[in-house]
Formats: C-alpha cells, structure tokens, sequence
DNA sequence: CTGATTAAATCCACTTATTGGATTAAAAGC
DNA sequence: GCTTTTAATCCAATAAGTGGATTTAATCAG
C-alpha cells in the first residue's frame, strides 16, 4: 500500500542520507557531504549537529593545503553503536558484539546438542549479557541483534520447505521473544541475505549497489541486493538459487523437484562425493571435510570441476534476469575452495552481463570469510537504523536516534 | 549515489501518492485517501484541490447510504492525460495514443520496408499530429511518448548482444532525436519492461507489487516488477530469461552460449519446428505462424509440448529467485497459445512460492494482448508521471504536472 | 418531526525543516 | 598586507503537514 510522508519524516530520511554519504565516503567535510547529496550547506550543519551529542561522528583537525578555509573532515565513530549477531545450527552457537565500523569487538562459541528454543535462548541471553559486561559498553549504544538460523524466513518467521536441522523452530517467534529477552530490537532472516548485508556494508559489497551474494554452505542460497537494499521477494522467500533447475531429471531434492543445483553445489554435495556415496541429509562432519579440501583431495577436486560446471550455468541465468553489477560468492567454505570455484567458473561465463567495455570481474569472492554468517547476523541491525531506506519515509518506521 | 529531500519533493512525493492511490482503488473520498495514505484528512484535501485545476480528478455525486456527511468520491478523469505508444520493427510500425484510463484513443498502423531512423522518424512525427489533430485533444495534456523496437536497451540506448533485425539504431539516441522532432518527453525501453509496465498500469499487474512478466515474442524476454517499479538491473539488460541455460550443451544461440531458452521457446522457435528446419534467424512469416496455430497444425502442437517443460524449468528458477506473487505470461501471440502453454506448466510447477495456503494462481495470463507491446510503450510517459517512486523525492526528478 | 449521533470536509493557528543570502573565519596566492 | 577562495554558520523567510475546532449533511432513535 502507498503512504505519504511529512516533514518529520523526510528529515529522518536526511539524517540517514548525511550518516550513509559519511561511512560510505570516508572522511567528508560538510560542504562535500552538500554536494554528494545535493542538500544545502546549512541542512547538512544542521543535521550534523543533531549527530553530536550521540557521538556518531567524530570531527578530524582542519585539513589544510588548498585555498580557502580549511575543511572539518568527519568520519563514522566506531564505538558510537554496537550490534550483536547470533547464529546457531546443529552443532553450535555463535554469538559476535560488532561495532559500526565493522570490527568484531567480541565473540562467544558453545557447542550445541539439542537447539531447541528452551536450550538456545538462555544461552544466547547468557552470552549477549556476558560479552556486554566484558566489553564494558554501555547498553544504549546497543542498535540491535541479528538471528540466522539453517531455516528459511518468510516474513518475520521460520519456515522450511524440505526437512529441517532444527525442526523445533518451525513458525516459533523467534525475533519477539529474544527481544523480550534482550531488551533491544531483533532481526531474523535467512543466512544468505544477512551474509549479502553484511558484506554489503563491510565487505566486496562496499562498492555496489546491485549485485548477487551466493552463499555456499550445507545447501546453496542466494541474497540479493538491489538499490542498496535486500530484495527479499514478495514473501521473503527469493533467492532460492539452491533449488534451480540445474539438471533436467536429474537428482531427487527434498524440495520435490529432480537436479536442483543444490544437490550439485553445496558443502552437502561435497561431502556426498568425498564418501562416494549418496547425499544423507544428516548432519556433516565439516571438519573432516575441509580436511579433505586441505589435502587436495581427488574425489574434491573432481566434485570442484563438476560443481563449476553447473554454478557457472546459475551464475549465467543470474546475471541475465539480474543484470547485476557483481556476483559474490561466499559462506562457510575455505577461501581455497572460494578461489577454486571461481578461477574455474570466470573465464567462460557468458551473458548479458558480458557486454562490450566490461572487463571488470564479474565473479568474486566475499570478503566477510567463514564467519559470515554471523557477522551477517550482526549488520542486520545495523543496516536497519542507518540505510536511507524508502520505509524511513512511512509512519511506521523507526527511529534512528 | 545518495541524496537528500526537502519539503517540496515531499509534496511532490505526496501528490503522486495520492493520485495513485485513487487510480487503483477506485472510487475513494478525501477521507479514505487520508487513512489509506496515512496523510492527514487536511493535506489530502490540500493536495487535491491542486489537482483540480488540471481537471486530473472527477467528483462523484455524494453518495449517501451510511451515517454522517456522505463523502464525495473521487476518481481519475481518464481524459485528462493522454500518452504516445509507438512500436516498430522491420515490418511495420504502430502508433496508438493511449488516455489515463488506459483506453486507445486512437491508432495508426504503417508498413515498413526499411526501418532506418531516416525512415522512421518523420513517419513518426507524421503519425503522431495525425493522431493529435484527428482526436482534438490539447497538445498540453500529452505526457509524453514512450519507444519499444526490437533491441536491448541499456542506459537508455539501444544495444544488441547478437544480430539485430533493426541494425541502424545501434548507440542512435532515439529518445533524444524523437523529443526535438515531437517536443515532448520520450522514454526508450525494452519490450518485456515496456509491456511488464503495461501490465502494472492497466492490466493483470495492477493487483499485484511484485511479479515477473514473461513476453513470449521472436525472442523471449522477461520484465520485472519490483515494489511496483520496474527493475531494470544495474546497466538496464536484466529480466534476459530468453538466454538462461535451458539445455546444458543444447543447440547454439547467437549470444555465444548452447542450449538457450529462447532456442526452444519463443515464435522463431516455433516457426523452426513448424518448418522442420534449424532456425534461420531471418524475419519470420507471423501470419503463417498463426495460421498454424489455429489450425492446430501437430507440429505446432507438438512444440507446445516441449516448449512447456522448457519454459515451466525457467519458471521454477525465476520463482525460486525472485518469489514473486505471480508470473505473467504475454507477448504478441494468440490467447490461445499462451493458454496452452498455462494449461501444460501450471500444475507441476514446484518452487519456493508453492507455499502452504497459497492455491492462488501463480501463472497468470496477461490481459494487453497482442499490443502489449505498443501498449506498454504508451504506460511509459504515464508510469513515469504518475508513479510515487524513489527518485520524486530527488532534486533531479521530473515535475508531475 | 426533532434532537442526537456520526462522519466528511474544511478553517485556522502553529510547528518545523529547508532555503538562500549575508556574514564570519581561516587558509593560500600575489 | 591585501585579495581571493572556500568552509561553516547566522538569520529571516518560506512552505507543507498537523491537530483541534468548526461546519455540513446525512442517519437513527424516540
């Protein structure tokens, strides 16, 4: 539905246009933060000034060497805000503090049996309090936390099409009730959309505004960032990239469908050729096999050859009905297989994307490594109280600060 | 690159709001405006008695029924803006003046034997006064023109991958050249955008935000809608479903790829199959063609069969990728065709969007019909003065009236 | 038939963010 | 030491949205 904005409104929009233009552009004066956005001197003061008293910038010496009077470069304030990631499967629990500039200021890891919501939510309570008395920052900087789990989101809520890893999230309000435990706002979404923000705001993303983030892991999912922005999809389901069609009647998927990509490409497709034998859909032993990987591994560097083959063909149709600026492959894989993947899938891929004067790469690898998931996780909340974003417009939206 | 807003592109941002609103949900009072909108009763009034002048809106005699004062409702006066569709490509050219209401108000059809811009452009400028004195509409309602010729476009200019049936108009700035000649904004976009937007203003799309418009022509090609906007991808060529891999190794395809979708689906496709010969990439006999279907020639029938598997495969991976709320699926072929084609695919289409709950229909048949594309190139002026998007809240962006 | 109730539309004074022009400040050039 | 240049700020003006009060016009209850 459309909605009308107001005065208030469009400022909050300003205020988040001025903060973005800085942490994006590095050090700025106020007269360049005017031009780049097209704001007058005296709003972006103004705005600036609103900035203050929470930190958010800091103000560099007077830049000299030209005419004129010196500038005041301002930059983004690291320690001004402070967002917390929370991911969990199987096998563990990871929980991050990150800062606005990106950095991991604290991290806590449990192994997990049973991640059942009576389990993991004590222990995520437990750890977010942890990491804050040990970093000893104070609880209003804390913009918010990010949840990723192995289940897909549509709208807010954990949905799964195929089996699960963890069954017992299935439809549990997640986001309310860690919010209640927490006491501050709490973002779930799927792995790779969190994975595409995080390394939209600190990673290879930096640059772009419109590209694909492949997330290799279990299975094989893709975020999409259109505008600077997640495309979630009409439902919050978009970027299946696992469950394309990659072999016309070829390898039963879970999902109901034969030759998924994801049966070909994914840690689990992996781990089905490292064994030689059918994919089980239990749970892996990912250590074992990035072993397998380290030691060059026969059956691995043929799955590799093989798994190209086919993510280059899903790359292709991407970049046709995307027209993306980049496609980033990421996830919880060793940077060497990253690399394999991509120096064997680049030279031949052909698409729209392949135009004249292009000759920048296309394909590339994320910059966020194995934990992105969870630094993902992280910038959710981050992402949501800085990104100039059309809904800041709308009544309902929140505020930054 | 970011930019700030001020309280006149907010009232700008608001006008188009609610012209909008009234436009798709029909008949409306001030005060539904307002709680649609979330805008006060105060500035929903305001903001139509600028409207008024224009004549852009009608009010309806009260109308009485419920308790208190009986409110007057209000819709789009149909005849209070008109738009230029003109379509062309190496057979013959159509130019149809389209009114708010999306009703062709008029239409000329030209054989084409040449179609250079030498050729083209005063044919143009020709059919267009024609058309204004012929109707006696008033030279300051038209919004504009929109162009549709078969190229990519990217950036506004026209671009080809392979060999193109009109090769004269490569890099020529149509728009730019057809604006001076008929001195009034002229949009240049692709045929699968240009209809996809047709769709969204006056056709199947108008009930939904997000879906993804497959054009069934010479080619295939794919337009996107997005939050109500087109997506036109980071350099303008996104939507390309026709060269997504639909038969890894499958028959060779201009753009330097095998196994192309457009190779199995698409007119030039058929005619293949309908001749028992390898597709000749030459201007095809469109009439034959649907002589051929009518008759329900077996070998036509045959390659709707085929065709359907193919086309349901790139369904699934557009569904997967995008989530959209529905596919819609349209072109310059006969109703009968894309019928057939709805009946094989839709019921064993798997995806994300086979979501519980949702019986609904997700492949859709588009209601333009066989102009879909000159319509859509009509919607073009009209979208863009109508449309509340993103950039009206920029300092570049264009007046609405 | 009359007064109460309800809802739409408008009137009016007020708030507030942006703007544009003027002013001040601080450097480099000549 | 004066001029030029650029940044940052001061100040009055502008204009759009808001909220409360008012007017208008219908239905409902008695």
């Amino acid at each position: 539905m459309l909605f009308g904005t107001n005065l208030d409104r469009a400022q909050r929009f300003n205020r988040r246009v001025v903060l973005e233009t800085i942490r994006v552009n590095g050090p700025l004066s106020r007269a360049d933060v005017a031009r780049l956005t097209g704001l007058s001197a005296q709003t972006v003061t103004n705005i600036i000034d609103q900035f203050k008293p929470a930190g958010l910038l800091i103000e560099k010496p007077r830049r000299t060497g030209g005419r004129g009077q010196p500038p005041i470069d301002l930059v983004i304030n690291p320690s001004a805000a402070f967002s917390f990631g929370i991911s969990f499967d199987d096998r563990r629990l990871v929980v991050v503090l990150l800062d606005l500039g990106g950095e991991i200021r604290g991290q806590a890891e449990l192994p997990v049996a049973h991640p059942t919501p009576g389990v993991i939510l004590p222990l995520v309570e437990a750890a977010v309090n942890q990491l804050v008395s040990k970093t000893k920052i104070s609880p209003e900087l804390i913009w918010g936390a990010g949840v990723v789990m192995p289940v897909l989101v549509s709208q807010g809520h954990p949905t799964a099409l195929g089996p699960s890893s963890v069954p017992d999230w299935q439809d549990f309000p997640v986001a309310e009730k860690l919010r209640e435990r927490l006491n501050m706002p709490v973002f779930l979404d799927n792995d790779a959309t969190a994975a595409a923000i995080g390394e939209l705001l600190f990673g290879a993303g930096r640059q772009f505004s419109d590209f694909f983030y492949i997330y290799l892991g279990v299975g094989v999912g893709g975020g999409i960032i259109i505008s600077s922005r997640p495309y979630r999809g009409a439902f919050g389901m978009s970027g299946e990239i696992g469950h394309m069609m990659s072999v016309p009647g070829g390898r039963p998927c879970p999902c109901g469908n034969k030759g998924c990509l994801e049966r070909y490409v994914s840690l689990s497709a992996a781990d089905a050729a490292f064994r030689e034998q059918p994919e089980t859909f239990a749970a892996l032993d990912l250590d074992e096999l990035y072993k397998g990987f380290e030691t060059k591994n026969p059956r691995l560097m043929n799955w590799l050859d093989e798994a190209a083959e086919h993510l280059r063909n899903a790359i292709v149709s991407v970049e046709n009905l995307f027209d993306p600026q980049a496609v980033i492959l990421g996830g919880p894989v060793p940077d060497t297989v990253l690399d394999a993947l991509i120096e064997r899938i680049e030279p031949s891929l052909i698409s729209v994307s392949h135009r004249q004067g292009n000759a920048s790469s296309r394909l590339l690898k994320a910059e966020t490594g194995l934990d992105s998931r969870v630094l993902g996780a992280a910038s959710l909340a981050i992402f949501d109280s800085m990104t100039p974003d059309f809904s800041v417009l709308k009544k309902e939206a929140i505020e930054v600060e």
